[in-house]
DNA sequence: GCCAGAACATAACACTGTTATGTCAAAGAT
DNA sequence: ATCTTTGACATAACAGTGTTATGTTCTGGC
């Protein structure tokens, strides 16, 4: 009976979904104000303008709320590897949607970090919560993927994506890092850019890369 | 007067030092089993056969706890960027410590994920902590440094030792992340040594790269 | 009208980090 | 030798957390 019940949901849902973009909004405020530390269930309810139990009946407690913070990050890193100008070369598309995940990451830090990095103690994504990040690296994968020669098997596209993802990444989140107090990072960006560019360089070169270490130039 | 004590303090400190590694094996133990979600201040003092204000006495609370594992997590990446054999040539001494630093991630990733991702909130690493870290940092960059023409500005030598650490960490970072389940990453190390061979490569090249996005090949 | 079911509130439970209070032994000062 | 201070330790409490059991209100379909 539950089950014919559901339908009727949907018809007071305005309420409900109200209620639910009520919370939604008042822990996204928390979040971006201080971080997780200061995502309690309490505060959310409170902010939201109602009972703690509230959390519990529109969401499934704070592993819900997380969740949705969670999808709500990887949208942004869609949004950001999305590039409208259809007229730009493989490379260039790759190098500005580089720079705007760049930019991305520097403009919602607090998101970067949840999805990335200081994430609750125990918060595991759920399926919901993966297969957004499952779309967030196709669309990665798909430009990267314009780059290489048609021959490329799937396994090399697939290497080529999370080599780009793991320049870009790796220089966000040593940027966050205690450690890049030490030295002079004002540049990061065009630094990233600049080892993006020369990775993206070595992919378009010789079709299959040698597992040797020693890489000789053939010049 | 209490400076005075401090050398008594020594004297019978070896009751409290050993006390201190009893503590810090405990907590360490609990952090490998189960990271810092089971690391709680009451759970400590019970391995360690304590009451709970014992933390308190030994250590600044869970803050020096926490601290302690930083450390350890530091002094880790140190020893794995070492590199004993000292007849390798520059570009095979980054090799191998970057082989070193890899394998480490993979087998302390409890300890990895502290220092670079998966931390307390709240919790800021103490001077001391920091100044681990820095000493991490130099280690790499005296590395790289060594690579580079002597004629390299000292801020080029901080831009290319970040590079490298980026890659390598971008790699390990990722390799750790919930989308990695969506591709193969078996060989994800190999992978991260492929593409630092290509970014250590373009350091030796010209010497100043230019600022401009097409890096074409001079061959 | 009636009643299932959702939304809500109050209060409680079990846990967390932290601290106030008190006890006890050891070491320096008189 | 006695007094005092200092540190380690224990018990208990406080304020906060996520979660849930219980009770209440309200709405929509029969």
């Amino acid at each position: 009976m539950a089950v014919k019940r559901a339908q009727k949901a949907e018809a007071s849902s305005q309420n409900s979904e109200e209620a639910k973009a009520n919370i939604l909004a008042a822990a996204s405020e928390l979040f971006l104000e201080g971080g997780v530390k200061s995502l309690s269930v309490r505060a959310i309810a409170a902010r939201a303008g109602i009972s703690t139990i509230g959390i519990y009946s529109h969401f499934q407690g704070k592993q819900g709320i997380l969740d949705a913070l969670y999808i709500e990050g990887f949208e942004l890193v869609i949004d950001s590897m999305t590039v409208a100008d259809t007229s730009l070369s493989g490379r260039d598309t790759i190098m500005q949607a580089s720079a705007q995940y760049l930019d991305m990451a520097e403009n919602h830090a607090a998101h970067y970090r949840l999805i990335f990095g200081e994430r609750d103690p125990g918060f595991v994504p759920s399926p919901d919560a993966e297969h957004v990040g499952a779309t967030a690296f196709t669309t990665m994968a798909r430009h990267v993927a314009a780059l290489l020669p048609p021959t490329a098997t799937r396994k090399q596209k697939q290497d080529a994506a999370v080599q780009t993802w793991a320049i870009l990444h790796g220089y966000v989140s040593l940027r966050q890092h205690d450690v890049s107090r030490l030295v002079d990072m004002s540049d990061w960006k065009a630094q990233a850019l600049r080892s993006l560019g020369v990775l993206v360089d070595g992919m378009q070169g010789t079709s299959v890369p040698r597992q040797g270490v020693s890489v000789t130039h053939d010049c």
